[in-house]
DNA sequence: CACCTCTTTTGACGCCAAGTCAGAATTGAC
DNA sequence: GTCAATTCTGACTTGGCGTCAAAAGAGGTG
């Protein structure tokens, strides 16, 4: 390794120390609580340190986040890998989601802060489109199972076309994932557990699309604990909706 | 009209200008932009003055956000009115969602904002009451016709409770409304008109809750004129979902 | 090792905006 | 007109983002 590499080394490590500890605070406190004063304390290095790595405090926020924006596109990934009924496999891509949601509760509310225009327009041009490629990975391996259950006829095309049926997978998760946190609504519904809410909803929009074999006509049980087993095994999450 | 009542009016007259020029503030310059010396400037008051009746940024906001809400349950409360099949009545919020829409397309944004913990802890406890009880507010009204609907043996009730059908609905407007203002994935999906992905992931929620009559045996465009005609006569968008 | 140059790191400082409060202005009673 | 009470004000304090001149470090040379 010469001095060079060494130092590239060095930097990416020093800028994963960054990321690991903004992580921790911007989840204790919050974007606007986040400060980088402090920040800089927990990591030992100067504050003007942080603005070798980052250009603005929204860049580094935006890195964070897509950071776990990549996590869930490669849970996505291992998901897309599950053999089975074209229902089956979206099935696996919402277990994939329980498993994100887990692991990142708040994702989905950092994900719409770092949306707003004020926001957005701080982070540089970079980050911003690997957030998005990102993105669209979550997107196009959504879409390629929706595509291949019209190919297959277990999933039948009327007026809407492909993309937007995996919008409506999409729409329905991030929703359910959103408000199924709301406290106030958790109250109302009486909702306890918000992972088994996201998956219900799946269910209903699956079943709704008349997405084959429909809920009641499929053991889709069986196929959780397959998922898990061969795809998720790490998961611990499973027993919650049946205990 | 004694002195001491002319000084009520006045003061709210006040609160209501502040408001209304905070939230032109707010639309043009996001949350974090938004800046109350300038809000101060535009409306010819101290920022001491704004700070009798705002304890904070936050709280102001929060307001601004809350009579946004207020108008939606108000429209809610209108389309909770319309007569018809259950399910034409659901759809009757669909259509108000719509109306919602167009006035306040950034309101679900800003909605998210003001949820994250840094944000809503800045309010003062009798805002964010009055937040909850207009989200209350629209979720009684979505609850009392899926009740109803279950009543009536449209709305076959499962598993799922009425609360959690009413959650499914809620949850897929939410999250088509959020998602289908994603300029990326707009750009992915091909969707140019977000207000019909709004209504079309709730027709294909209320077909996989089977929620009769389904979609493909009743003519909604029918009930959708009986809708505007005799609930919204002001609603200008429809023409845009079948031209 | 001493010296010099080039790179990297630093943290005190400038600046902006939220929130405060002592005093100015206004009101209304007598 | 005077005075007390109320209302309003905007200069000031505070806190945190982002900068940049200077300090520290790295590496080469005699």
């Amino acid at each position: 390794m010469t001095p060079s590499e060494r130092k590239q080394v060095d930097r990416q490590r020093r800028e994963e120390l960054i990321l690991d500890t903004a992580h921790r605070l911007l989840l204790r406190d919050g974007f606007q609580n986040f400060n980088l004063d402090e920040l800089a304390r927990e990591i030992a290095y100067a504050k003007g340190t942080i603005y070798l790595h980052f250009e603005s405090k929204e860049d580094l926020a935006l890195t964070v986040v897509t950071r776990a924006l990549k996590e869930r596109a490669d849970l996505f990934e291992r998901a897309s890998k599950f053999q089975g009924k074209s229902r089956e496999r979206i099935r696996a891509f919402g277990f994939a989601c329980c498993q994100f949601a887990c692991a990142h509760p708040d994702y989905f509310r950092a994900e719409m802060t770092l949306k707003s225009a004020s926001f957005w327009e701080k982070a540089t041009e970079s980050r911003r489109q690997s957030h998005m490629l990102q993105s669209a990975r979550c997107f196009r391996l959504v879409h390629e199972v929706v595509k291949e259950a019209v190919r297959l006829g277990d999933l039948p095309q009327g007026q809407v076309s492909t993309e937007g049926l995996a919008f409506a997978l999409i729409a329905v998760t991030v929703g359910s994932e959103i408000m199924a946190r709301e406290s106030a609504l958790q109250l109302l519904t009486g909702i306890e557990n918000p992972i088994a809410s996201v998956r219900q909803n799946q269910d209903l929009m699956c079943d709704g699309m008349r997405w084959r074999p429909l809920l009641t006509d499929w053991d889709y049980a069986a196929t959780d604990l397959r998922i898990r087993n061969e795809i998720f095994p790490e998961a611990t999450w499973l027993s919650l909706q049946t205990g």
